[in-house]
DNA sequence: TTAGGGTTAG
């Protein structure tokens, strides 16, 4: 039996394991023999088998084992269509087949691939049920599949409750929060495992680093930058690659560039790509130019995520020129333009001003262009004042039943600017009526070791009185410089007054003054924000700078903002 | 627990 399996071990390729199978069955060690199932195994799964060979084999089974659907069941989740992996589980359920652990770790990893949380649910009743959940690897695994379906609360549960937990638990963990908006609950996971005596690897620094990444958390990316030189993590290139991106996401884009320089291990595409989007984020395009030039001598090919990068630097530094030469060349390259590449360059086009070459290439386009695409050629339009295309491009993100309070505003706006009071109207009532939901916009501010979050006209904050008075002093201050408030922004049919009083209390404003009056004079100022800037917030704090010399940086949800002396390192153009 | 399963960067 043990030289059968070690053929089974030196299968080459697809042939072999045609030939193996014709072997089993003609000397009926087929029916009987546990090596059927390794067989299977390696039949159902990459890189030379054919998962539709294997099923055809399993179907010549007169009774499968167990072994045998979990061979069956893991290609799956490999192939295409790993929901197929579902119905293989009923079937061994239905059929009084004896389901394993493995069955259910199998099955979980297809409810990951394809966010089945329903069926997450189920299989974990199940798991309860065969008493599995003593087992840490499946309890990993479980864990893993709620966090990944965004179930956190059900992700920690399982977390909890689980009798043994290893690093991978941890790590799960720990990643799943970084990923789904909890970073800084992810951070106090991390310092309860230091507590108790768990000594991190590569993987948890990944996943913290990722925390920090998302708060912008530069104190803690730079602890671990040095627990990470003292184990000698660094010589993992997915970990230079988190490094990197931590730094450049708290806008240290010259330490990111220092961790890339100075890596000990070979740098791979993602590398690049992730220091060619810092320099994107920090505005510096030509840096990323030139970067991108430098991938071929180190001859590493680009991919869809390098253009996107380099697209996205052109945006933010306003080249329109590379911009439109990069994306017309990048199919010459073997990379074909997805919808972001698309998005990406319609924005430079609209931003600049040629409405008419974004609205060609959206009509140009193999695939049906998406809502962000609309949107940004509306954006563009709002900018550039021209009513006929921001007609042309609301009408297409109401067909595509967008519910987006931006989109209207985008267009009201544009009708504001022409002084049409009743097309304003029209669109203020379709809102009401389509009962459209705005994203909140929040701003958060680190003091003294303490984020602060604010929403827009936040009022929970211990110190609100004082942000609200220094706010008015702001005002006072910034219009004795001329300062008009940009109040197009605003929708609502309000007063001059109160639409001046909704945009100063934006969240970023609001994080901004409580910077000033929580920190010492001189201090820089960082503060986070999820969505993009707005125009008039942009100009106070501009103005900010200006007056009460201080550095501000604001991140937005895609670049830098570095104000000092009264200009941006955007020079306005974003 | 005697085959195999869990965590991972842009």
């Amino acid at each position: 039996m043990a030289d059968l399996e070690s053929l089974i071990q030196k299968c080459t390729s697809f042939s072999h394991i045609k030939q193996l199978q014709a072997y089993f069955f003609t000397t009926g060690n087929f029916q009987s023999c546990r090596t059927r199932s390794k067989l299977l195994d390696l039949c159902a799964i990459a890189p030379f088998g054919s998962l539709s060979f294997a099923i055809s084999i399993f179907r010549q089974i007169r009774t499968p084992f167990t072994n045998d659907f979990n061979a069956i069941i893991r290609g799956l989740v490999q192939s295409p269509e790993p929901t197929a992996a579902f119905a293989w589980y009923r079937t061994m359920q239905r059929g009084s087949f004896r389901v394993d652990a493995l069955t259910c770790s199998f099955t979980l990893k297809a409810c990951a691939r394809v966010l089945a949380a329903t069926e997450a649910r189920q299989l974990h009743a199940n798991i309860m049920r065969l008493g599995f959940m003593a087992d840490a690897l499946l309890g990993t695994t479980l864990l893993n599949v709620y966090a990944k379906v965004g179930d956190l609360g059900r992700a920690r549960k399982v977390f909890d409750e689980m009798p043994q937990r290893d690093i991978a638990s941890w790590n799960s963990l720990i990643f799943g929060l970084a990923q789904g908006n909890q970073a800084s609950e992810a951070l106090e996971l991390f310092k309860r495992m230091e507590v108790e005596g768990l000594k991190p690897n590569e993987v948890t620094v990944l996943g913290v680093l990722s925390a920090c990444s998302h708060l912008g958390d530069f104190k803690e990316g730079e602890k671990i930058h040095l627990f990470i030189r003292n184990e000698k993590l660094d010589l993992n290139v997915q970990v230079c690659n988190a490094l990197i991106d931590m730094y450049a996401n708290c806008g240290f884009v010259d330490k990111a560039y220092g961790v890339f320089d100075d890596m000990g291990c070979r740098k791979c595409l993602v590398t690049w790509n992730t220091m060619i989007m810092a320099f994107a984020m920090d505005g510096n395009g030509l840096k990323a130019l030139q970067l991108f030039q430098q991938m071929d001598g180190a001859r590493v090919q680009p991919d869809s995520v390098t253009y996107l990068a380099v697209l996205c630097a052109c945006n933010h530094a306003g080249l329109v020129e590379d911009g439109v030469r990069l994306f017309n060349t990048m199919g010459k390259h073997g990379v074909k333009p997805n919808m972001k590449h698309y998005g990406s360059v319609v924005d430079l086009l609209g931003r600049a001003g040629r409405l008419k070459e974004a609205y060609n290439i959206i009509n140009s386009m193999p695939m049906v262009p998406d809502v962000v695409l609309w949107q940004s050629l509306l954006g563009a339009c709002r900018i550039y004042k021209d009513v006929e295309m921001a007609e042309i491009a609301s009408r297409n993100l109401v067909e595509m039943g967008s519910n987006n309070c931006g989109d209207f505003v985008l267009l009201s706006n544009v009708y504001a600017a022409h002084e049409r009071w009743n097309d304003v109207g029209r669109v203020r009532d379709s809102m009401k009526k389509r009962d459209v939901k705005k994203v909140p916009g929040f701003s958060y501010i680190e003091v003294d070791g303490l984020r602060h979050k604010f929403f827009t006209g936040d009022k929970s904050n211990a110190k609100w009185k004082e942000i609200y008075s220094k706010l008015d002093e702001i005002r006072f201050r910034i219009k004795e410089l001329g300062y008009v408030a940009e109040t197009s922004f605003v929708l609502h049919d309000i007063g001059e007054e109160e639409k001046e009083n909704q945009l100063c209390h934006h969240s970023e404003k609001l994080a901004v003054a409580f910077g000033l009056i929580s920190t010492s004079e001189g201090t820089p100022i960082q503060v986070i924000k999820n969505l993009r800037i707005c125009v008039d917030c942009h100009v106070v704090i501009k103005l900010i700078s200006k007056i009460y010399e201080r550095q501000i940086i604001v991140r937005d949800r895609v670049r830098f903002h570095k104000f000092k002396d009264g200009f941006c390192s955007c020079r306005d153009y974003w």
